[in-house]
RNA sequence: GGUCGAUUAGCUCAGUUGGCAGAGCACCGGCCUCACAUGCCGGGGGUCGCUGGUUCAAGUCCAGCAUCGACCA
């Protein structure tokens, strides 16, 4: 046991969390408590970092996801697990390829310009300027990740693993070029895949075309030059006689030949029940283009401009084109109307440029047969999730699952293993990389585009972990215990590392997914640049302290709620870090004398009752720990430590360190102050790394640090009834007198003189705590069992037991009066509620009968409080 | 349009098997009481969105409605 290392004198009687934050991060990590063991034989646990970007910066989203992750960490390493929390980064290939060639652009240079190796050798170099911000700003945050193990998707052994995966899925025919209709943005020049794809409410204008004898409604009416068909219900009576026929229409482009075709996709109730057809440049076009035969027509490019095809207008920008269209076609009468109207808009996930749709050759996944295997996991409950209702939205994704498109027209990311020969034409997908076609021995190019980073990220619990070789990591750790992110995340990671982990490594990638919620701000908005209302972490951080905002952030984990934070919010947890703190002084100022090594003799009253107190809440913490429940665990120890152990335990035990006339008492006061104060610290630890690793080296204590103590663990003989019902008798007569006092007015430094009239079963309680009662209600107590009450006082009543605060020439009577009746009032409403309730034979006869037992029991003790206060008046009056 | 969620004190939110509504902040009153004014003591404040239903008993279960929100199309 090390003794107190540092006197009170020397502590501020305010926490500084700067300084103590800076010295035991460091001190942790050098002395290798971060770090894993394969061969440790303890039980495994394991987290994956779900990988931020590698040139992002931490934000309130991720400080919430790294706290609850940290927690969980921190309270199974002291928990004896062989814990293992593996970070890492993903390349983030469209975002940071996009800053470079901002950085490019203010150069006046292209990405072209300097060609795609030097181009690459730039955000190489943009990676490691930028890369270690979000990590440094980890470890600010506490999180006690084994850094040691730091992965990035782009390292040689996750490339690996993505090349491996690439062609066994091509191998078994799962990965697949397609010639189809993709989301591209003309901004970032790539394909996006489906879920890379936001939508946006925007008002448009809804225009009625003529089409020779039909008319139809369209929010794009520049795509019409595109158009090859239009397309009616077949079961609309009004349109049948058209179907199958061709018809020749008058257009901005002269005639053109329309073909009317019938499609169960049309809808007959929206606009008129006519669609124009125009498989180019619409998902749903496409489709029935594809079911009717009906040709491809580009006439939107990859830039966004007109094409060719588009004649007259070849070159426009497609949003000017579509107001020149309008315009001219109005010139040729061919406008019926314009209605406005309000429709969701696809934009690019990164930039936010509308997505044009653009039939083009991709790399897919069929995903299908993934998916089903995935979805069987969470059915069986291989995969849990928690909050279990998210499983649902899993469920919904994972059965409508569309093909996966994962070629990217980027250069930032994993170049696509796959080699063409011009000459014999010929694909060749291969692991190693290919110079010339093993077919015809001709030249060989590789594939100019990358793979999705999704492709990568979505290998993360095993690529990690090194496969595909067969490490001790993957051994010990696969499964990981838990996955910790937000729902915005589960189509991108969950979804995906569940259907290739258990491709893969025929097993789930972890067996618990923590869904949390979104961080708002004080208003409840969505954060976001554009609204200027963006938290900064570490500007938290540095006002109030990192343990203060890891504890709000785990006080507002409400499962299923969004969170909003402000510093208000921050700042009451400051302040409980402060009462921590300041308890801790008032512990540590007290300790001459003490012998820590020395037994002590079994606690009093209140010792007892303060230990069975802290049992129940490391019960309650550990519960709630291994539900998720973050804000249950954080209420509890927040609950306790101020209110069970400063406001009542604290104030208990002054009256024994102040008054040392008995040694052995306050020797048992001073043992129960640390072991409940240090067990308690180790409880707060998960949450509170800093504050807590500070004050329990100050205390006596065993081991070299908090962080690689045990958690505390609540004995099965921890709680003791007894105590916490006689203590709790002697806080309702001490609040009782308080009440008295602060009613009437009475000044806390006056002291009160207070007959007790005690019930028989309590009388030696009280007297034994005579002086406890006395010191913290301020008063003087005179015990006697046949106490008549005396005139002006004031009346309280604790079960069975009468206490008379004298008022004389301290308040007028008046006041006690109304006192009196305010309580008597309030109890009558109390009581007539419960004989109703004993009233009806419903429910005294059908209810169980221990819940009726109960309720007469309060009825009586109701009745008989309700008798001494009534009583009472008369000595007021 | 489909799915899911929310609606509880002035504000932000807890409320896990149905059994007399809780917290923090704010507010009111009294205190610089030798750990802490980032504090202490006391207090007021809610038809638990609306309407029905199940039950002896509903914030809690069921149905409908209203409002807000998210996701998917």
């Amino acid at each position: 046991m090390t003794p107190a290392n540092q006197s009170s004198a020397t502590i501020p009687d305010r926490y500084e969390p700067a300084a103590v934050e800076a010295r035991w991060y460091p001190e942790w990590e050098k002395r290798g408590y971060f770090r894993a063991d394969p061969e440790s034989p303890r039980p495994p646990y394991c987290i994956v970092i779900p990988p931020p970007n590698v040139t992002g910066s931490l934000h309130v989203g991720h400080a919430l996801d790294n706290t609850l992750q940290d927690i969980l960490i921190r309270s199974k390493r002291m928990d004896g697990f062989n814990t293992l929390w593996q970070p890492g980064t993903d390349h983030a290939g469209i975002a940071t390829q996009v800053v470079v060639e901002r950085q490019l652009a203010a150069e006046g240079k292209t990405k072209q310009d300097v060609g795609r190796a030097a181009f690459l050798q730039r955000v190489w170099a943009w990676k490691e300027e930028a890369g270690g911000t979000i990590i440094r700003q980890l470890k600010k945050l506490g999180a006690s990740c084994d850094w040691s193990r730091l992965r990035f998707t782009m390292d040689e052994g996750l490339s690996r693993a993505v090349r491996e995966v690439f062609v066994r899925l091509y191998d078994e025919g799962l990965i697949y070029r397609d010639d189809y209709i993709v989301n591209w943005c003309p901004r970032c020049q790539t394909v996006l895949s489906d879920l890379e794809v936001e939508r946006e409410e925007r008002d448009a204008d809804f225009v009625y075309i003529k089409y020779g004898p039909l008319t139809l409604g369209t929010v794009r009416p520049e795509t019409k030059l595109g158009d090859t068909g239009v397309a009616v219900h077949p079961g609309d009576p009004r349109y049948a006689q058209y179907v199958g026929r061709t018809l020749r229409i008058p257009s901005v482009e002269g005639e053109i030949d329309i073909k009317v075709v019938a499609d169960e996709a049309v809808d007959p109730e929206f606009g008129t029940g006519v669609i124009k057809v125009t498989p180019g440049h619409d998902p749903t076009d496409f489709e029935i283009g594809r079911r009717h035969g009906l040709p491809v027509r580009t006439v939107i490019g990859f830039d966004g401009k007109m094409t060719a095809a588009a004649g007259k207008y070849a070159g426009l920008d497609r949003f000017e084109c579509r107001r020149r269209i309008v315009e001219d076609m109005q010139g040729l009468g061919l406008i019926d109307r314009v209605e406005p109207y309000r429709h969701a808009v696809g934009l690019c996930y990164r930039c936010k440029t509308v997505v044009e749709p653009l039939v083009s050759k991709q790399w897919y996944v069929n995903v299908k047969p993934l998916a089903e295997v995935a979805l069987a996991a969470a059915h069986d409950g291989r995969i849990t999730f928690i909050p279990a209702g998210w499983r649902n939205t899993y469920d919904q994704w994972m059965q409508n699952i569309r093909p996966w498109c994962i070629s990217r027209q980027l250069w930032w990311g994993h170049r696509i293993p796959a080699w063409y020969c011009d000459k014999d034409g010929s694909v060749h997908v291969s692991r190693t990389d290919l110079t010339t076609c093993p077919k015809c021995g001709g030249p060989l190019r590789q594939d100019p585009d990358v793979l999705d980073t999704w492709f990568s990220s979505g290998l993360w619990p095993f690529s990690t972990l090194g496969w595909p070789d067969d490490t001790p990591e993957l051994r010990t750790w696969y499964p990981t215990s838990v996955l910790v992110t937000g729902f915005d995340i589960i189509f991108f990671w969950v979804a995906r590392m569940a259907m290739l982990g258990l491709h893969f490594m025929k097993a789930e990638p972890f067996r618990h997914v923590y869904i949390h919620a979104l961080v708002r701000d004080a208003e409840g908005q969505k954060m976001s640049k554009s609204k200027g209302n963006i938290v900064d972490p570490l500007a938290i951080m540095s006002t109030y302290g990192t343990d203060a905002f890891r504890f709000t952030l785990a006080a507002f984990a409400a499962q299923g709620r969004d969170i909003r934070i402000s510093d208000e919010r921050v700042e009451g947890y400051r302040n409980f870090a402060n009462k921590l703190w300041n308890a801790a002084r008032l512990v540590l100022a007290n300790l001459e004398g003490y012998d820590a090594a020395g037994d002590a003799a079994p606690a009093g009253l209140a010792g007892r009752w303060l230990e069975s107190r802290l049992h129940a809440t490391i019960h309650d913490v550990r519960a709630a720990l291994d539900a998720y429940r973050f804000n249950d665990a954080a209420g509890a120890i927040y609950q306790f430590l101020w209110n069970d152990f400063c406001d009542w335990y604290l104030e208990i035990a002054k009256i024994s360190l102040y008054r040392p006339e008995d040694p052995a008492e306050r020797h048992r006061v001073q043992h129960t102050l640390v072991t409940v104060l240090e067990a308690t610290l180790r409880l707060l630890h998960p949450f509170m790394p800093f504050i807590t690793e500070e004050l329990w080296q100050r205390l006596p204590h065993d081991g070299e640090s908090i962080m690689v103590a045990a958690y505390p663990k609540a004995s099965r003989t921890g709680t003791d009834a007894e105590a916490e019902r006689q203590m709790g008798v002697l806080i309702q007569v001490i609040t009782a007198i308080r009440n008295i006092r602060g009613e009437m007015r009475i000044s806390p430094a006056q002291t009160l003189r207070v007959i007790v009239k005690a019930a028989d079963a309590d009388a030696p309680l009280l007297r034994e705590h005579t002086t406890l009662i006395e010191t913290l209600a301020r008063a003087r107590l005179t015990l006697d069992p046949r106490a008549t009450r005396p005139r002006a006082s004031a009346l309280g009543v604790v079960g069975g037991s009468e206490l008379y605060v004298e008022l004389e020439g301290l308040v007028d009577l008046a006041a006690e009066r109304q006192r009196l009746e305010k309580e008597i009032k309030r109890i009558e409403d109390t009581i007539a509620f419960t004989r109703g309730k004993l009233a009806r034979p419903d429910f005294t006869e059908r209810a169980p009968a221990e819940i009726v037992d109960k309720e007469r029991e309060k009825l009586a003790e109701q009745e008989a409080r309700h008798a001494k206060l009534v009583a009472s008046l008369s000595w007021v009056g």
